[in-house]
DNA sequence: ATTGTTATTATTGGATCCAAAGTAAAGGCT
DNA sequence: AGCCTTTACTTTGGATCCAATAATAACAAT
């Protein structure tokens, strides 16, 4: 296992939002380079482009520390992914989806309904779920001709429970997280409906919506017998 | 006048949005590091930022290069910063305005009602005008209890048409950003009279609006006897 | 002549070195 | 004894060196 191969970029990523290390904590250069077994070089370009992502910050005049983020900043993170994939889809709904566009949509949305229709969820369909969202969300925002937008929301997933699949938290409760996952599924369907029907303010709305699932959801659908 | 006082990143950031590389353009470390008078370490660290930024994308396997922008792009900018603006305005009205924040934004209203209020634009009036704009979005912006959405409206503030003060086009026909600005001006105390009120959707709307003032008023207000 | 292979060159990534700046600590002065 | 100053040390920023790799050019073979 060539450890490696990794770039350090994303080894301190995974390290910083696998919380090792915690919040607020300073980082040094050098501490971080003999951890991962590089030079102090590699790091420190790594360094900046994680300031860039957001998840460290400077600390004073020296260094970086891991940023922390409260409950308010995890909010407001996801309405951010909430009113950015919004504009994407409403964008794609008044520029007309594409014939291309909409075969692919149509094509997760099945694999959507395929891996739903069994009726429960085994935690090995998790990972696929994820895919499936993945590219359900991706090609929207990847039809739109312009990758700005895209590049705003990639900005925005990289703090880590901004992605749009951190809405898998729980996985003890694998039966409240099927319902989920099927009204994610159903949302999908709607938003596609209402793209493929030119309705920009609904696909928008819809898209907002959906953001919020991984974030208010959890509650309702306890006590709901939906 | 010391020139190496600037970082490597903003004096890059200001050539490449300036134009002094042709977009699409290769940028090799050794060259621009010649170029600035500085050694290849600060130039590859300040690749890294402005690939993040968005303004360098990689160049294929080997290096990067500036990275060129069609229309749909900055439509698409513009429009990224009305949504996340919008977003700001909403969750501020719907949080209720502090009274420090409504002190300060009424400030900022006030002080633009004092440059318009002679009837005409000078020269010299516009960059007060900028100073005015960004002390006003920024204090919305930075009001809602989060960095999370500054930091988005940041990111996408480096692209350099995509920032709030790209208003200021024509410095030829000023009569007509005089009408803009009176426009923009307007805006603001909508804007504020919205988020005073709690009126969330209606901030958000207006804010979207607002932000498309570079974008498309241009024609109109020559046309209408606004 | 064209294509495939090889060799050379250019350019980037990583490591180390040195200088500059900041922080902490120790000692002296009031 | 407390505070200020000076000194020592830690840590980062910049430059240079070496190695790895991609691009290019040259050469050979079909």
């Amino acid at each position: 296992m060539n450890d490696s191969d990794k770039s350090v970029v994303s080894r301190l990523r995974k390290l910083i939002s696998e919380g090792g290390y915690a919040p607020g904590e300073r980082l040094g250069e050098v501490a971080v380079a003999e951890q991962l077994g590089v030079s102090r070089t590699p790091v420190r370009l790594a360094f900046r482009t994680l300031e860039q992502e957001g998840l460290l910050q400077q600390a004073g005049k020296r260094g970086f520390m891991v940023r922390e983020f409260t409950q308010a900043d995890v909010h407001c993170a996801v309405e951010v992914r909430g009113v950015l994939e919004g504009l994407a889809a409403r964008r794609l709904a008044e520029q007309g989806l594409p014939e291309v566009v909409s075969e692919t949509l149509l094509y997760w949305i099945q694999k959507g309904r395929e891996l739903l229709e069994k009726g429960f969820l085994r935690e090995a369909d998790i990972n696929q779920w994820s895919e499936i969202n993945s590219h359900f969300h991706g090609s929207i925002i990847n039809s739109i001709g312009s990758g700005v937008v895209a590049d705003a929301i990639a900005r925005n997933n990289h703090l880590p429970f901004a992605a749009a699949d951190s809405i898998i938290i729980d996985t003890d409760d694998l039966a409240r997280e099927f319902k989920k996952l099927q009204l994610a599924q159903f949302h999908h369907e709607l938003i596609f409906q209402a793209v493929k029907h030119g309705e920009g303010a609904r696909a928008e709305m819809l898209m907002r919506e959906h953001a919020l699932i991984g974030l208010r959801y959890p509650e309702l659908l306890q006590n709901t017998g939906l």
